[in-house]
RNA sequence: UCCCGAAUAGCUCAGUCGGUUAGAGCAUCUGACUGUUAAUCAGAGGGUCGCUGGUUCGAGCCCAGCUUCGGGAGCCA
């Protein structure tokens, strides 16, 4: 049996075709003279609605038809004799898939917390909230790969299973086939990963940089998206343990290059959504609106979710080097009053309440922040060739060309650098920080043969379709969040 | 990991000063209802008060520990 997605029957014209729905049961409404059934298949937001005469469908169909349940509905598609809709479904015949016991099924007709339909990952697609949400996941994830297509990036899938733990940028879940209760030993008591699987000791990715670098000195431009892993237990609503990380790299790119691309990137892909995701986003809208209601006033925002997205869309993004980011703050009414809970200075590695205000009070739109302080930021980025002054030319340390995009309500959302291409500069910096350059010789070699200037970027998808749906967790933006003591679906 | 808060019906919550049979709304079920829009109206069923221990004549309520969840911070994307 054939049958039309919801989406497309929605917007066909009715000239009573005989036509076959097959979805799951948002509510069914009975009266004398008619039984309503909404029904929705997630090809879209809406429902549509099928009509059947109350003595048409046997007593024993009918009860079977509830919250939640399955059915194939074929009838006729006709203009709608209510108000509510263009179109329905006359009911010819119902044959009922699967049921959904009322008293058992948890997604009943009603308002459920996010915090509950946490609990149930495995059902909540099944929601409008949800199933909006993933659509735009999809469709922000189809825009990354048209966007770097369409600009000469190739897709370059870097391992998950590393044996190099050197960027530093957190830690590792280890990965293993030895017996844990009895692993084999070396003669001094250490577990002895040389009988490992891989002969050697192994982890889940913490980022594809590095191999991102090796791509890019060969290709030009490419870029990851793919699975990335943390074992911080971090307990935010903005973190994951697992979650998907874009990172392009390209050859000859500098840091105004990458800030550029940075910027081109995110404002293409919010704009597709918008383009692409009318339905979904005006329901997403709508839901915050609502949320908005129960807040304080100080507390709503000023502009609507597509307002936002059209805002950051629309508009330059500031771009501001640290030194300056470090006067403003100490300038800033908190600074003076003494409301940051963290002194600025600069050296500092800028706090939340730091990156807020400037993102949020200062500018209120995202700032690209560049030419941080060396210390702080990860050995591989180039290092400024003079030390960093402020507007009254007073001196500070040595920067390197590091660029972090601020988003308001998010926070960090991509992190990037250009590269230090000069191997005895990047092996002087590892030893510096006490990474040992052996360990990852091959991420050395492209500075030792043929090595050229270049540049990349990370970008947390999962922060970019938090930002896109207005959504406040993360866990609610991705299917099956995997967070600490959380891994049930 | 640290700070703060929470855990009571399927869900969201109330529960007075520690005192008899633990309440409401939504959902569910039953009935009513001229085409309804998460319909409306009436009625009914539904509880190991997170777990373990303690204080007390008596604990949903007080105390301790644990677990889980939420918010914030740190780490970052």
């Amino acid at each position: 049996m054939s049958y039309l997605p919801i989406k497309q029957l929605l917007q066909t014209a009715p000239t009573g075709q005989t036509v076959t729905v097959k979805g799951w049961v948002r509510t069914k409404r009975e009266s004398k003279n008619a039984v309503f059934i909404a029904i929705n298949d997630g090809s879209t937001i809406h429902n549509i609605q099928a009509v059947a005469e109350p003595d048409q469908l046997p007593e024993e169909t009918l009860k079977l038809i509830t919250t939640g349940s399955c059915v194939a509905v074929e009838g006729n598609l006709i203009e709608s004799l209510g108000s509510g809709q263009a179109v329905e479904v006359k009911v010819v015949n119902v044959t009922v898939y699967g049921t959904a016991d009322p008293e058992k099924y948890p997604l009943q007709p009603k308002k459920h917390s996010l915090e509950f339909l946490r609990e149930i990952a495995h059902l909540r697609p099944r929601t409008n909230t949800f199933s909006a949400i993933l659509r735009i996941r999809h469709a922000l994830a189809f825009a990354v790969h048209k966007y770097f297509n369409d600009n000469g990036f190739y897709y370059l899938n870097t391992p998950i299973v590393t044996a190099s733990d050197a960027e530093g940028a957190g830690e590792m879940f280890r990965v293993t086939t030895l017996d844990p209760i009895n692993p084999p030993r070396t003669e001094d008591g250490k577990v002895d990963y040389s009988q490992d699987f891989f002969g050697r000791e192994t982890n889940l990715t913490v980022s594809g940089q590095l191999e991102g670098e090796l791509g890019a000195m060969a290709l030009g431009k490419i870029y990851t998206f793919g699975p990335t892993f943390r074992a911080e237990n971090s307990n935010t609503t903005r973190h994951l343990a697992e979650f998907w990380m874009i990172e392009p790299e390209m050859a000859f790119f500098e840091l105004e290059d990458n800030m550029n691309l940075a910027e081109d990137f995110v404002k293409t892909v919010i704009r597709y959504a918008l383009d692409n995701c009318a339905d979904d986003l005006a329901f997403l809208e709508n839901r915050l609106k609502e949320e908005e209601k129960n807040k304080k006033k100080e507390e709503q925002s000023d502009m609507t979710l597509i307002e936002k997205l059209r805002f950051v869309v629309d508009n330059d993004f500031v771009r501001l080097k640290y030194t300056d980011a470090i006067d403003i703050l100490l300038n800033s009414k908190p600074a003076k009053k003494g409301q940051f809970q963290y002194d600025v200075a600069w050296g500092i590695d800028l706090q939340s309440e730091h990156e807020r205000y400037l993102v949020e009070k200062h500018f209120k739109k995202p700032v690209i922040l560049t030419n941080y302080p060396r210390a702080i930021k990860a050995f591989y980025m180039k290092q400024d060739e003079e030390p960093a002054t402020n507007a009254r030319g007073e001196v500070f340390g040595p920067t390197v060309r590091a660029m972090d995009v601020l988003f308001p309500g998010i926070g960090e959302i991509i992190g990037g650098s250009q590269r230090e291409e000069d191997l005895d500069k990047l092996v002087a910096r590892m030893e510096e920080v006490g990474i040992e350059p052996e360990a990852i010789w091959w991420y050395l070699d492209t500075r030792r043969f043929g090595t050229a200037p270049h540049a990349g970027f990370g970008l947390g998808f999962e922060r970019l379709v938090l930002f896109v749906t207005g959504m406040g967790n993360i866990r609610d933006v991705i299917p099956f969040p995997r967070t600490p003591k959380s891994a049930e679906f």
